[in-house]
RNA sequence: GGCGCAUUCGUCUAGCGGCCUAGGACGCAUCCCUCUCAAGGAUGAGACCAGGGGUUCGAAUCCCCUAUGCGCUACCA
């Protein structure tokens, strides 16, 4: 094992989060757990004008629906506290004065681009450049000028014009670039606020994180922060660009919310399950090996390795997170624990209140019944309420025309024949045979009593009965389900439907 | 436009010079099971490894060029 790392998630509090920005965090969780090191929260909320009400809570809940718990971070507090950045800013103004002093930083009295300037700048990176280089060799007199006019300076970054700069990285080559090709960023805005730039460097150092995981769009400007941590005389920590997610097929660009879900929360609300989307998160982008693809939290933090992560940007495909989240229903999940998360949702429909969520008292075991008829049916929670919303209904009110009772059988009367069979054939069932296996194996059974050509002509009108639709669950765990009384009244109600 | 990164089935990927007539998964098709829908089981189609040059006894794997995709190009992160 390596040495314990510690990783930060970094979010700003612009907004939800994105399930492209939250896969980072994924990765760093895993890395930091991996190697039994930390993981933290910090939150850069260093521009004012961007910052969303209710943000860090958004953050916060979709770390931890996620079970991405966090050892250090706002509220919970750590060694390096405080953890927001808008709390820090005395740090930020110290070291960026610090290499003023030295030379390396110096003042700048730029007025804001307009947006025609800007658009003009990204087509010409010269212009670009010699704007943000206005004022580094700047007279006495003019800086007077400046200040005499009112404007309040920004501290630029003095960049080497000449040498070459490379990124060390763990998932991508080293991109090499020309020091003369970048411009002299902003580390502290007119405003006394940092840029990003300055206040993440200054941050990850002082927290002493050693891994930066951060998204593939960061990387042209990682030539920006390896000068600035040499400037700062700091050991940089290991740099990690994992790509960004893409749309899917078909779709340019990276994952948008015009495509698909894109928040953590759009998931939990489509009844998607945590332990399916981060094992699908986890896997677009990184793999284990040629076989095996289904992963728990616990085995993903013990399998977790950075030089297995994907260079190549990936496309976003709902279908195979429909099928992971399906099988973990199908599969990983109990009856309980199914109709456990089923509940918000079934509240959602009106199918139960919401003091039931809290306390189903003794409907508890008919609940996980009838969320049983559907569990290896749905792909995502949400579904539930649809699927088995008559369960909750009295006969009379089922809604369903005749003519689909009788299905392949001959005519009305045939059909009520059959159901009139049943009716009887059920009222005297033993108590200790009204289960789904005895039920099944008894209908089978008198639908050859019946001399019926299969035992289809019998369960078909059997089964609209109970539900008043042509897909269902089975027929005989329908029956189980609503108890003899309930499902008597569902095949008499059908009876009278056939005249 | 400039700079940078990337390029294996439709999609996610295995592959790090001979084990590859390229493996797995999703999706798709067919069949089985079957009271419907699912689930499950079986089988199959699907990639001349973006294209072109090299290097090598030998390349999906190394190098170069081209094309394409993606990202960045703010006193935003």
């Amino acid at each position: 094992m390596t040495e314990k790392a510690r990783t930060r998630y970094a979010p700003s509090p612009t907004g939800r989060p994105h399930i492209g920005n939250i896969r980072t965090a994924v990765f760093s969780y895993l890395l930091a757990k991996h190697t039994g090191g930390d993981f933290l929260l910090r939150i850069e909320d260093t521009d004012r004008k961007r910052y969303v009400e209710g943000s860090l809570e958004a953050i916060e809940d979709s770390l931890r629906w996620l079970g991405l718990d966090w050892d250090e971070g706002p509220g919970i507090g750590g060694p390096y506290e405080p953890y927001l950045q808008s709390e820090r800013l005395e740090l930020y103004l110290k070291y960026a004065t610090q290499l003023v002093a030295e030379g390396k930083a110096y003042y700048s009295y730029d007025r804001e681009r307009t947006e025609e300037e800007r658009k003009a700048a990204e087509k010409n990176p010269q212009v670009s450049l010699s704007f943000s280089r206005r004022w580094r060799e700047s007279t006495e007199e003019e800086r007077q000028a400046a200040i005499a006019d009112g404007i309040k300076p920004v501290i630029r970054f003095k960049v080497p014009l000449e040498g070459v700069t490379t990124v060390p990285d763990i998932v991508v080559n080293p991109p090499i670039v020309q020091n003369s090709s970048l411009s002299d960023l902003v580390l502290l805005k007119s405003d006394g606020f940092p840029t990003y730039h300055l206040a993440h460097i200054v941050d990850d150092h002082l927290m002493k994180i050693t891994h930066v995981i951060r998204g593939q769009e960061w990387l042209p400007s990682a030539a920006l922060h390896v000068l600035l941590y040499q400037a700062l005389g700091w050991e940089m920590p290991v740099m990690v660009h994992p790509p960004v997610i893409l749309n899917p097929p078909g779709v340019k660009g990276k994952l948008s919310k015009r495509e698909s879900a894109v928040y953590v929360g759009q998931y939990r609300e489509l009844g998607y399950l945590p332990e399916a989307l981060l094992n699908y998160l986890v896997l677009l982008g990184w793999s284990y090996d040629d076989k095996t693809e289904l992963f728990s939290k616990e085995e993903l933090v013990e399998k977790f390795d950075l030089n297995r992560i994907q260079p190549t940007p990936a496309k976003y495909s709902v279908e195979k997170l429909d099928w992971l989240n399906a099988y973990y229903i199908n599969h990983k999940l109990t009856r309980e624990e199914f109709a456990q998360r089923s509940l918000p949702f079934l509240a959602e429909a009106g199918l139960i209140t919401q003091d039931e969520v809290a306390d189903l008292g003794e409907r508890l075991g008919f609940i996980v019944r009838v969320c049983g008829l559907v569990k290896d049916k749905v792909k995502i929670l949400s579904e539930v309420p649809g699927e088995i919303d008559f369960m909750f209904k009295p006969a009379s009110e089922l809604e369903y025309p005749a003519q689909d009772l009788v299905g392949k059988n001959e005519s009305k009367a045939a059909t009520a024949k059959i159901l009139a069979a049943s009716i009887d054939y059920l009222a005297k069932l033993p108590d200790e045979k009204f289960t789904t296996a005895g039920i099944a194996e008894g209908l089978s059974q008198l639908s050859a009593d019946l001399e019926l050509k299969n035992r289809g002509l019998l369960f078909w009108p059997v089964r609209i009965a109970m539900c008043g639709r042509k897909n269902s669950p089975d027929a005989s765990a329908m029956i189980e389900t609503y108890g003899r009384e309930a499902a008597l009244d569902h095949l008499r109600v059908a009876c009278e439907k056939l005249g």
